[in-house]
RNA sequence: GUGGUUGUAGCUCAGUUGGUUAGAGCACCAGAUUGUGAUUCUGGGGGUCGCGGGUUCGAGCCCCGUCUCCCACCCCA
């Protein structure tokens, strides 16, 4: 890379004034869903010590995690000792503080040093930034924006129904309209380990099975196998995995796999009382589908997971979650049930833009230009400009008499949907020349039939 | 973190076994049209070929390194 070319950091963008648009649409779009069901923002700061962070994650996501050396003489506390111990020694001399990896760790961190200021239930949303050191692919950056709404201090199932509400209404009101959110539970996931002879190793199993639908059975048991799960256990796992029909049809024959486990059965009745809160709401356009093969990554998860995918996009999941029964007792607050999920925009976005989804309407921020042809006309227009604006019409004047050729094209590529021609003779007779950008129409209106015309679209 | 791939104009890409001054489309600017964008016609500007080193009489092309992009794995939004 070249000196005087400058650069940004792998795996970030520029977002530029268009893109800008679009995503504030996302984000306002799922704003208003997540406060229609209640939930009141937060936001936390970009980095966190790295010792709340740490151990959350696994030991994958601790790599992940972007570390912020220390300021002033960051060597100062080391000895060739650290050096000589590696990475691990010398890490906890040279970082204390990281940048966030999630919302939910952070929230959890919050929640535990303001319980005595909250009111349980406490529902939050938070639209933020966060950062991973994983390396850049098509939907996979190291600076990405999470939409996440969680709610703290209830084990009521009404909050994952409300989740799968909130989902399809956000995802309606983007236009995204075939897509599925796969419902499971971690209850089920151990009771299957249990029915087949491996109860207690249901993560090792969970990883494998995760991957049924991209690598095939056949890859799962050989998964199994290398992670030395017996031949009878896999055996005896081929015909849950081969489990066929809709919800129901697997609920009804998991109920007999599953007599013999505690666990298997409290995930059971958990998503049979899920799908019963929903079947008092009107679903638009999700098709909920429970899915023994979704496992997730995230370990703290204890109840119900959720992820969501898009059915006609290439893309991987773009909204997931779950209930996790004991995040802040890594805090030392124990026994708060938790349950959340996430949106994540930028794969969002991507979605969008391959479904061609954007509006043009929804990317217009200013919807009139007045246009500029000499000194004269700028005068007369400046009070139009502020009249227009206080009836709450978006409105700029071209800031110079430049070619009307020129002014046009900027109202084009602006997407612009309304310019006023104001020249010598519209000054004279005060009627105006108001130029519709998209049918090409001009129709000649006085102020006032300007602000009506803008005020009906 | 492992393996692979890509990089030529603002964008998408051509560029022959290594051989004069590196091309096209779109975009941009100007004019045809000094009061009309998105369509048409004409003209114009813009690239030390990602960066650094090497081989060669000669490198966009070959070799090494490096960065970036993308793909698979790991994992994940």
């Amino acid at each position: 890379m070249s000196k005087d070319k400058p650069a940004i950091p792998k795996g970030t963008r520029d977002f530029n004034p268009q893109v800008v648009v679009k995503r504030n649409y996302i984000f306002s779009t799922i704003r208003k869903t997540f406060e229609k069901f209640g939930y009141q923002p937060l936001e936390t700061p970009a980095m966190e010590n790295l010792s709340v962070l740490t151990g959350k994650y696994g030991e994958e996501g601790d790599q992940l995690i972007f570390k912020i050396l220390n300021s002033g003489d960051y060597l100062a506390k080391t000895a060739v000792t650290d050096f000589e111990q590696g990475s691990k020694s010398m890490l906890r001399k040279i970082s204390e503080k990281a940048l966030r990896y999630d919302l939910t760790v952070p929230f959890a961190r919050f929640v535990v040093m303001n319980r005595n200021e909250i009111t349980f239930p406490f529902k939050r949303y938070q639209i933020q930034p966060v950062w991973r050191a994983d390396r850049p692919q098509r939907g996979r950056y190291r600076e990405f924006y999470q939409c996440d709404a969680d709610v703290v201090g209830t084990k009521s199932l009404l909050c994952e129904a409300e989740i799968v509400l909130m989902i399809d209404e956000v995802l309606s009101n983007l236009g995204i309209t075939d897509f599925s959110i796969k419902i499971n539970h971690r209850g089920i996931l151990a009771g299957i380990a249990e029915a087949i002879g491996q109860k207690g190793r249901e993560v090792e199993i969970c990883v494998a099975i995760d991957k049924l639908d991209k690598i095939g059975q056949e890859g799962v048991n050989k998964e199994l196998s290398e992670r030395g799960v017996s031949d009878d256990s896999i055996a005896a796992l081929q015909p849950i995995l081969n489990l066929k029909g809709d919800s129901n049809t697997l609920i009804s024959s998991l109920d007999n796999i599953l007599e013999n486990s505690a666990e298997g059965k409290r995930g059971l009745d958990e998503i049979k009382e899920v799908f019963k809160y929903l079947s008092s709401f009107q679903v638009k356009n999700a098709a909920l589908n429970l899915d023994i093969a979704l496992a997730r990554g995230l370990s703290y998860y204890t109840g119900c997971i959720f992820e969501v995918k898009v059915n006609n996009a290439t893309m991987g999941s773009i909204s997931g979650g779950g209930r996790y029964d004991n995040l802040t007792g890594m805090f030392g607050l124990p026994d708060v049930s938790g349950v959340g999920f996430s949106f994540g925009v930028d794969r969002i976005y991507d979605v969008m833009e391959e479904l061609n989804l954007f509006q043009a309407s929804n990317q217009t921020i200013t919807q009139l230009l007045i246009s500029n042809f000499d000194k004269a006309s700028e005068e007369y227009s400046l009070p139009l400009l502020q009249q227009f604006r206080n009836a709450g019409i978006a409105t700029e004047l071209y800031p110079e008499a430049a070619k009307l050729k020129k002014q046009m094209t900027y109202a084009d590529q602006k997407k612009i949907p309304f310019v006023l021609l104001v020249g010598s003779e519209e000054m004279q007779t005060g009627l105006l020349q108001l130029k519709n950008m998209q049918t090409g129409e001009q129709m000649a209106v006085v102020a006032e039939g300007v602000i009506a015309k803008l005020l009906e679209i």
